[in-house]
DNA sequence: CTTGAACCTCTAGTCACTAGAGACATTACA
DNA sequence: TGTAATGTCTCTAGTGACTAGAGGTTCAAG
């Protein structure tokens, strides 16, 4: 049986954050000490690095609790799972498109104001106002 | 002149988040009409425009500030802009890196309960309780 | 037995909006 | 000119996922 401090340490999640975890009730209310103090065991652990897991895949809070919900039913098929598991890499997808994009009009735009024959104007700024030097939508 | 309506159609963005950047001081405030509406030019359409921009491509409402600040004075080198620029670029980069390993992983776990000899436990679950069956750090 | 670190609860703040209530203004049409 | 629909006003509160701080209690080491 360990403290919150020690399970902070050992998941590296912040000892505020597993107490909202319990709040939010993805963690199970820990038990406590006669002073009141929270004592986690090992299971504890394995489902706060569950959750820090998730968390580091960017899963949301609400499908991290789905899948505790099935983890918690064995008997249901692990469908619910892969498809939550699917939408989350599909949302990961989506977002490395949208920021390669950015990342092209970025680096673009931040060339502009080198050293050589820039006209007077900051072309950073004459990019951000005038979308139609976009060399593409975004 | 035109109203908050007609911005909010021209430039898309919604009507409340166009009186909160009026709040937070990124838009000048807007004349009014007899009856308290607010009424806007080109200038504050040109404006708006430049924020939205800015947004879309992932600038914080402070790197917004600090941008508007120097349009305001010409005076000023547009180093400072073009720095602003590249760290945001910066930023752009380091995430795409991130979420390409979280692509990988996610791809890596998502596949696991497809038909075929998976163990009764669910691969998904598995995989996101324990660390130790991610292929590399993330 | 004392000290100091760790812990407790509670409230409020972060970012960038978004939603809703209740009241007033403007516009289109009869 | 009347009225109804739509638009706008301010204000407060909510979102997600925490983070920070106040003020008080408990624990572990020496």
């Amino acid at each position: 049986m360990f403290s919150i401090g020690e399970l902070s340490k050992r998941t590296k999640v912040k000892v505020p954050t597993i107490r909202y975890y319990e709040e939010l009730g993805l963690l199970a209310e820990a038990e406590r000490t006669s002073g009141n103090q929270r004592r986690y065991d090992n299971t504890g652990l394995e489902r706060l690095s569950f959750i820090r897991h998730a968390r580091d895949l960017g899963f949301s809070i609400e499908a991290i609790s789905s899948l505790i919900e099935l983890q918690e039913h064995p008997d249901r098929s692990c469908e619910t799972a892969t498809d939550i598991a699917a939408s989350q890499l599909e949302e990961v997808r989506a977002k490395i498109k949208r920021l390669r994009t950015l990342e092209k009009e970025l680096s673009r735009i931040s060339k502009g104001c080198d050293g050589e024959g820039v006209s007077e104007d900051c072309y950073v700024l004459a990019s951000l106002a005038d979308h139609n030097l976009c060399s593409r939508e975004h």
